[in-house]
DNA sequence: CGAACGTTTGAGATGACTCAAGCGTTGTGG
DNA sequence: CCACAACGCTTGAGTCATCTCAAACGTTCG
């Protein structure tokens, strides 16, 4: 089942098997993509929304000398795009990281759902709002933590993510991105990224080599990061 | 008309009149707030929503030192907690930053909407969304912007909100915060942000005393913060 | 085997922070 | 109506985290 990740595991929001159907008949395609692939550039009109299915991706925001800045990575179950929705376009790129596979939905079956089925509506609209909540950490992630904090927070947020998909078992997942990636996403340069990975490694909170996270003490690194997945709308049991 | 404000001058969103009748409707207790008050809890369950008709607000994260992060700042107009409706409650806090007043409307109102019209459901998505854009080109100024930088795009930024509901004239607007809230807002400390006000002065690019911000030469205030206003889905006409 | 890419390390520069003190303005109670 | 407290703004000096530039190393893949 294609939707099987889509908002898996979070608060109030739980799928009616009508709604999950739903969904599912709404897919038109499923494509394979290339890792580091742009899939959406910012401002072009929009048709469609996107399902990541397996990989990740992220998008980001161009600086004017060609440098990103990474506004959100996306976990499989991740409906990537679906506040291209209500927007029509958007304001950013979307590009894949690693290899993916997505699955796509058209805007008019979105507007079919709107006029008909107001409560997956609703689930819907938590979703992107889910999106936005992970903006706000990260904004608090670049406003108040150093650089070993940053990425502290950012690997146990990923870390909880993955679990809810089924992707992480708590203490390791794969995640094939590269060091520069995630300095573009805690806004370092790649070589402090280096020496934060050194001293997360030296101080016995996780290590990260060749495409594997390995989180060697995952209450410690979140408290190093001040990480508290409160804004992850997480269901109770999937935390323990 | 307390809604007059609300998504006014955004793309593909004018709201019908019955729409707005609706919401005008909808709204069940107008309250004047003081500055510096705390209105929302992070964490706590929530049964309305809040428009922001006078006055500034923001919404902010606490560091386990008590020192505060804003994640947005609301100006007349916004519905500031739209989003509390699907998620049910917050992971931020929600405060007052000078006079405020405020019209609140129950989420039973807001579940009503959703089951009986679903276009104007569709406009209170979208309204989300543009938070949400508005997160992300925050995260682009942390990441990616030096302290004068960061500093400008925000000015520039809230000039053009400002502008689209008509308190601002493109030179200068009313803005009672202090430069402690600029600091927060920016991830910097207040002294920093003194001299980087001093060198905006200095530069001629803008000024701020007693409450005033005005803009000396928005152009180039726009390109040191690198801003473009396209992540606002303003209409048209406005950025003219 | 060589090219491309990602990682690692070093040395020096710099932007922002911390701590500290003084100044100006506003509001309030004696 | 004055005095003083509270608050926000301003400035200086010294420190430190992160950046820049540069080079070397390891791995993968064609």
């Amino acid at each position: 089942m294609l939707t099987g990740r889509f908002l898996q595991s979070r608060r109030h929001v739980a799928l009616t098997a009508e709604e999950r159907e739903r969904l599912e008949s709404s897919i038109t395609e499923v494509t394979n993509l290339a890792p580091r692939s742009l899939v959406i550039r910012a401002e072009e009109v929009l048709e469609q929304s996107t399902l990541l299915l397996e990989g990740f991706m992220c998008r980001y925001i161009d600086d004017d000398r060609g440098l990103r800045q990474l506004v959100a990575i996306h976990v499989p179950g991740d409906f990537v795009d679906l506040h291209a929705y209500p927007l029509k376009s958007l304001d950013h790129h979307v590009s894949t990281l690693t290899p993916a596979s997505i699955a796509q939905v058209p805007h008019s079956a979105l507007h079919a759902i709107s006029q008909e089925m107001p409560d997956l509506t609703r689930k819907l609209w938590y979703a992107t709002l889910l999106d936005a909540a992970i903006h706000r950490a990260w904004l608090f992630r670049m406003g108040r933590l150093d650089a070993l904090g940053r990425v502290a927070h950012f690997l146990s947020e990923t870390n909880v993510r993955l679990m809810a998909v089924g992707l992480s078992d708590g203490h390791s997942y794969a995640f094939g991105i590269t060091q520069s990636d995630l300095a573009e996403i805690c806004g370092l340069t790649s070589v402090h990224v280096n020496r934060v990975m050194r001293q997360l490694r030296e101080e016995r909170l996780c290590t990260f080599r060749s495409g594997l996270v390995q989180i060697t003490d995952p209450e410690g690194l979140a408290r190093r990061g001040q990480f508290d997945p409160g804004y992850l709308y997480m269901s109770r049991e999937t935390l323990k």
